[in-house]
DNA sequence: AGTAATTTGTTCGTATGTATC
DNA sequence: AGATACATACGAACAAATTAC
């Protein structure tokens, strides 16, 4: 079954950092690989790219994964994750 | 002279969250007392909505502010800031 | 060398929902 | 009931960085 984006209590942005932690966490996709861009989540999940932006900033700020400017967002390395 | 937002190389949300900042660490906004309403930001200093909300994640984030739903922004009290 | 395409980040304006007074 | 205030979300535009050709 597809994970989607509902119209929950939870917000979506709240709900695709759900997502992409879980698909790092279970190495659905591994360190020094990139998310998705913007422009797949805006089109694959219907949200709009603000809303993909702050998920993100979610996991930056959790420190799962960083930004590369013009490149990307990738998966740090597992010894930079949180204990 | 007044304190405003340029279009320099900082972002405005940024340059927002320094002057609140600022604003709380000199007393001049003291805690327990409320920021200015995103309306009274909005048309003082011509930013959009969005872009106080940011300033103000980065202030909550420092740990110096917190949002009382429905009645505003408070600057925490001094014990809760970090060391 | 230069242009186009991709990607992120910033910013705008607007609308809606919920909470408080 | 009405006014105020914050959070969420949308859609659009533009700048800067990177890559490919």
């Amino acid at each position: 079954m597809p994970v989607e984006i509902s119209e929950s209590d939870v917000p979506k942005y709240q709900q695709l950092a759900d997502i992409m932690r879980r698909r790092i966490l279970s190495g659905e996709i591994q360190p020094r690989h990139p998310l998705p861009s913007k422009k797949q989540v805006v089109g694959e999940f219907g949200v709009a790219p603000n809303t993909w932006d702050r998920a993100v900033q979610v996991l930056r700020d959790e420190g799962l994964v960083h930004t590369v400017m013009g490149l990307g967002i990738y998966v740090r390395p597992r010894e930079d994750w949180p204990a």
